[in-house]
RNA sequence: CACCCUAUCGUCCAGUGGCCUAGGACAGCGGCCUUUCAAGCCGCGAACACGGGUUCGAAUCCCGUUAGGGUGGCCA
């Protein structure tokens, strides 16, 4: 009664199977994300197959945002579209040959009829005991035909139903494990039913709980941060998502949170994972997101930031790698996403760079900030080029401040203003070394006209 | 309505009979530092849903209640 393992080894396939419907739901990314984890761990195969029955239109571009997604986080499938591989094809829409194959085999045995033109499955009314990883042993007393109707599988027009494609496509892929959302518990013993009727040994199940949102309600489409392009969107690096996705439900148990993909790899276990539902909480997110961006090698750091720096349309390759990886190396543990990369940089690479309105009112057109900041200029065109670093700039400020017994703030606040435009940015020191002498000065003799000039709004 | 799953701080996770006056993280609050900060450091508040058992002993096992989620489609 019972799906129990075979006794003999095979191979591990697990498929993430979602309905191409435009976009990748965290839920959905998850489901993958799982069992791309188990396929790694054990040395098995990661198979991508869409589910596109009876939604023959756009689906290479409804399609497109899953492959994105999937790609985009670190998940690539061994099997699937754009990837083929021998158990194809991998969209359900070109599999009919083989559904008719089937249905024809389950006719013959005599577990159909038809009802009003379409074809229901007739159950053998049995308890059925699904044997689940992560949710144990469970029975299911299918024997009422009331509480539990006969399945429909083919409509009139001859579509095909959901459970029995399934099925079939994971008894034909050799899937051994199938791994999906919590959801499709209360169906499995149905696809039991079908596996055994069709003379199949039935796969391993692994039912995963849920992602919901922070109230508890089911996570839609609109809920921010339910679409994995909300995340490519939001400026977030792909290793601080997966990172997070690996936390609902799965933890290391020794209370880390920021834990490599690699290791997760090495220690991820169906039997470790939660059974309870988990609420998404996008603050924790983006913490971690924080995390890895300024703790990420320079390199990487750079391969993330260009995207977001070219869009801007910042012109950074004038002055070097060097120069560039100075300026990125100056913000990257400042800023919480990749979004922010343009803002932070811009005056790096251009003067023709904005002056934030808020800033240049509160700062730049405070009384005595015209006079310090030319003060400044003074001594700082007496420092010597090579003394133009951190170490070499701070007791020039500190003298001056202390020359007029003023705090050193009153000196760094209008300067930052006059270099950058921004009132938030890299420490200061740093970022006048990485501009220069010359396009510090220059800077700060044009601050008053700026701020003269700046629309406050 | 029936069946299934679940039930530790607001949220995620740890805890699998004594190490728990329950630990970590995010968020919140307070303080410190400071050259801005959505930075850093320190600290505080915050939970075993409820009721019965079992046991020398229960967050951990059992039963019930309640709550949440899921399934019951000719959606996937």
């Amino acid at each position: 009664m019972e799906n129990s393992p075979s006794s003999s080894p095979s191979p591990v396939r697990v498929r993430f199977a979602p309905s191409p419907t435009g976009f990748l739901h965290v839920g959905g990314a998850r489901t993958a994300l799982f069992n791309w984890l188990f396929a790694r761990h054990a040395g098995g195969k990661f198979i991508l197959r869409v589910e596109d029955t009876d939604k023959a239109r756009n689906t290479d571009e409804a399609a497109q945002a899953i492959y994105d997604g999937l790609r985009w986080l670190g998940l690539k499938w061994d099997e699937g579209p754009q990837v083929g591989g021998e158990f194809g094809p991998y969209f359900q829409s070109e599999r009919d040959a083989i559904y008719e194959r089937h249905l024809e085999r389950l006719r013959a045995g005599g577990h159909l009829y038809e009802d009003n033109g379409a074809i229901r499955f007739r159950s053998p009314r049995e308890t059925v005991v699904v044997d689940d990883l992560v949710c144990g042993k469970i029975a299911f007393d299918l024997t009422n035909p009331g509480t539990h109707p006969d399945m429909t599988i083919r409509r009139p027009d001859g579509s095909w139903i959901f459970h029995f494609v399934n099925v079939v496509d994971d008894m034909e892929m050799e899937i051994s494990h199938v791994i999906r959302g919590e959801d499709h518990l209360s169906n499995t013993p149905k696809h039991i039913e079908l596996y055994r009727a069709l003379g199949a040994t039935p796969p391993r199940f692994a039912h995963i709980p849920l992602i919901l949102n922070r109230d508890g309600s089911k996570m839609s489409k609109r809920d921010a941060g339910s679409s994995i392009a909300s995340y490519i969107e939001g400026g977030y690096a792909p290793e601080a998502v997966a990172n997070y996705l690996c936390l609902l439900g799965w933890s290391p148990k020794d209370n880390r949170e920021k834990i490599d993909l690699a290791e997760v790899v090495q220690i991820f276990e169906l039997e470790k994972i939660n059974r309870r539902n988990a609420a998404f909480d996008l603050d924790k997110c983006f913490w971690l997101n924080g995390q890895y961006i300024a703790t990420v090698t320079p390199g990487r750091f750079r391969t993330l930031c260009l995207p977001w720096m070219d869009r801007a349309g910042l012109d950074y390759s004038g002055r070097g790698e060097a120069y560039l990886d100075a300026v990125l190396g100056s913000i990257k543990e400042k800023i919480k996403t990749l979004r922010d990369v343009p803002a932070w940089t811009a005056f790096f690479f251009t003067d023709d760079f904005p002056f934030d309105a808020e800033a240049v009112q509160k700062t730049l057109r405070a009384p005595g900030a015209n006079e310090r900041l030319g003060e400044l200029r003074a001594r700082l065109a007496e420092l010597p080029e090579a003394e133009f670093t951190h170490d070499g700039l701070e007791p020039v400020f500190k003298a001056l401040a202390a020359a007029h017994g003023v705090k050193t703030a009153a000196y760094i606040h209008p300067a930052r203003v006059a270099v950058s435009g921004r009132s938030v940015g890299p420490s200061l020191y740093h970022m006048l070394a990485i501009l220069g002498k010359e396009r510090v000065l220059a800077r700060l003799a044009a601050a008053p006209e700026k701020a003269a000039a700046a629309t406050v709004v």
